[in-house]
DNA sequence: AGCCTAACCGGAAGACATTCCGTTTACGAT
DNA sequence: ATCGTAAACGGAATGTCTTCCGGTTAGGCT
């Protein structure tokens, strides 16, 4: 399991790239809301370390198996939580105004893009955590990760021509995983504009020209 | 748990940074290697899926509890199937011959070091996917990040001098994550010399004199 | 040699995530 | 309306990791 599942929370939108799914039958949306609204209800007060699928089944009034069905595992619960940030955040650098969107240079949009993530880590580091968490390559198989990847391989692009941006873009967001902002965070005690400067730093380096 | 990993596979070596925990009781140091043993040869035979911590516990002749005093946990155990290549690898990036040891220029040994940690991973990714998947911080508080990133850091602040060593130490570990590496291998089907090209070209940019 | 205690031991109990499968239901087709 | 079937449902069962705790022991000290 956890294979698809960008299949799986389709219906999240922003996590998902998603070639039409098919529609959910009319009792599998409602399912599907219900715990949604029960799984926030529960993070909300108890935090994300409450949040038992056999909990929430119970919050929405279901049985865990439709939890499962729905979303797949732990992590495709949490990612659909996150989902409602996540839109709007592809909202900002898809459509909305510079240095996010269109309209500034692209080591601005990069810059501003990288920070806009770290902002977003500020607030959901919890679920995050959780969602990238479980099974390995959760983060990645998430729709968000490609819609973020595709984005900045092509300000990458832009930037260093001719180099192979859709690596580093990977390389790009490595460092804002969860897993290790959190660390350097709690752990080492890195500030928040300590990371940042970091980035600006890294994405200076590459789009000084090639030569 | 989990919180203190270094303390807990400490007589490890490579893994952990250690500051001489004190000595190990006599049993205690026998299970130890008794378990490793077993561990080690569950993995050989079956695959790090076939670990069961009580498998192992039986198969070392101990109660589960036992493997849980020594290691912590399941990445603890992980951790300390791989100190054996781990103690090699920093030999060789210690004190042993360019480019991966002193003599050759910094810039070739960041690419030299990645690159062995890159071919390491290949080897043992199902291990090292393990170590770094369970608990989130796993990775980084092992003594082996805090050793590699130590030695990471003297190189960048040789080659970039005056910028952030520490930050772009970290940023440089990250997209060697045994998560990120399996999965552009098996899902994006990314070639290992594309990752270590890329790799080679952020660690150009980095070096170049910062105007 | 005998004592004391911190460190160890084993394995049952507990906690969750995830799967399985027999039953029920939505809804397009007839 | 009725039917047929793919899709959904619930929740008991299963599989693992991890914790707990009453009993044991190594080894420093007297």
């Amino acid at each position: 399991m956890a294979a698809d599942r960008s299949a799986m929370n389709g219906r999240g939108l922003g996590l998902t790239v998603a070639g039409q799914p098919q529609p959910e039958r009319a009792d599998a949306a409602r399912n599907r809301k219900r715990i949604i609204d029960a799984a926030q209800r529960i993070v909300r007060s108890g935090g994300v370390e409450a949040l038992y699928m056999e909990e929430v089944a119970q919050a929405a009034g279901v049985g865990v198996g439709t939890v499962y069905r729905r979303f797949g595992d732990r992590a495709g619960l949490a990612y659909a939580l996150l989902d409602e940030r996540e839109v709007e955040l592809q909202q900002a650098f898809l459509a909305g105004p510079p240095p996010l969107g269109f309209g500034a240079p692209p080591v601005e949009r990069i810059k501003a893009f990288l920070h806009a993530l770290l902002d977003r880590l500020q607030e959901q580091s919890a679920l995050l955590l959780v969602a990238e968490t479980n099974s390995p390559h959760a983060r990645y198989v998430s729709g968000a990760y490609r819609v973020h990847h595709a984005h900045l391989a092509g300000l990458v692009e832009q930037v260093r021509p001719g180099s192979d941006a859709r690596y580093l873009a990977d390389a790009l967001l490595a460092p804002i995983g969860a897993c290790l902002v959190t660390y350097q965070q709690d752990v080492t005690g890195m500030s928040l504009d300590r990371i940042k400067s970091g980035l600006d730093d890294l994405v200076d380096a590459i789009s000084k020209p090639e030569n």
